[in-house]
DNA sequence: CGCTTATGGATACTGATACTATCCATCACA
DNA sequence: TGTGATGGATAGTATCAGTATCCATAAGCG
């Protein structure tokens, strides 16, 4: 296969395949002759991955590509990958509260993680902005959110045990990885869908004309 | 107040604060000489929310302008404000999926969506996010992720339906709209950083040394 | 065999986004 | 009275994610 099949397999224009390769997202096709490669089914799958990653889960390229070299990676352990993906999930922060504000709420959100026995490192990234966005809500008065912060934990646990189960039931250790960073990544797309169907439909009824 | 205190209260430059006024994301002070302005609580209210959105949700400043002035308007029903809020969460979509994949996909969804008794448009930004999403999975080859949608549909139904009640709870309409609007957006990143906390966790014990 | 089209590779350009920087004529306040 | 802040306008910057252009070569067709 030719670059302009590849481009016509996976509906991406030939520059911005061009432009993958040159960024190193895409490994180069196996040259036959100086200006002549052919791409296979790994470019393919590759491609759709990228492209998946990019436009619908907003992934900055920079970040797909350290994902994919950590993908191809043989030897990072497991848990340095997901710690990748989530990376990739949780924006560089820039301090956005008080300091008063923020370790009230850090206060809340340690309690939590100790009340549910949850290991967390101290420098896991989604563990700032969990303290900056409760901070966030109570500054802008919506403590009753916060205040069910426990529930929401109880559905985010359901749904994060089902998932690690479903992706489990993967062979090999590579299938896994690869698994388990498009299930975190591709996951949140999913959830935050649904629940945007869900809130739709819930609000219909409960708000028809005000 | 004027523009320097302002920006050390909020913690955002004062050119930032000028570019905000500037886009019309924060309303002119109130001018008491030709170059000289007070700005209030209102303000420094208005720029929390303004950088909320922006840092930890992710939101383009066009979008919050959109979103301020859809709240600020009283007229405009509160269906379209959540409308407007959801729209700021699900990106613009350039089509990923091939046609096959697109229509199996939308197949599932609107199966999942009849079987739950959802009122959703057609239309809905989300729906679309969903059904590419779940044609994306299907393509990597994460069927068993997909398998489990109405499992994940039931846990985020449960926490819409306890985000909608704690919403509700506001008496003036004004402020129930701030709510939804905030709850929708912000709700988001509170649900994201639980749910990689718990991934976390959870993965931790499970795959120790892989 | 010749001619058009596609290709790989390199380099340059573009448009959008979110700020920053600079200027300048006031204005506040010590 | 003079030093610094302010409002308002205009211009500049950095980053990101592609697009566009060129060129020498290769493929495919008549």
């Amino acid at each position: 296969m030719r670059i302009g099949e590849l481009s016509k397999v996976t509906d991406v224009p030939v520059p911005t395949i061009k432009y993958y390769l040159r960024e190193g997202l895409l490994p180069a096709g196996e040259l036959s002759s100086p200006n002549q490669a052919s791409y296979g089914d790994t470019h393919v799958r590759r491609l759709r991955l990228i492209r998946a990653l990019i436009e619908l889960a907003q992934v900055p390229v920079a970040t797909v590509k350290e994902i994919l070299e950590s993908l191809d990676s043989d030897t990072e352990p497991l848990h340095e990958q997901i710690g990748r993906a989530h990376r990739a999930l949780t924006p560089t922060r820039r301090l956005t509260a008080t300091d008063e504000a923020r370790t009230a709420a850090a206060a809340q959100v340690t309690d939590l993680i100790a009340a549910r026995g949850w290991a967390v490192e101290p420098s896991a990234p989604a563990l700032a902005t969990l303290i900056d966005t409760v901070a966030a809500l109570r500054s802008l008065g919506q403590d009753s959110l916060v205040a069910h912060l426990d529930t929401y934990a109880d559905a985010v646990e359901s749904f994060t045990r089902l998932e690690i189960d479903a992706v489990t039931s993967n062979p090999t250790r590579d299938q896994l990885a690869e698994s388990v960073v498009i299930g975190t990544i591709l996951g949140e797309t999913l959830i935050a869908s649904l629940r945007l169907l869900a809130q739709e439909s819930i609000s219909a009824d409960r708000w028809k004309n005000r």
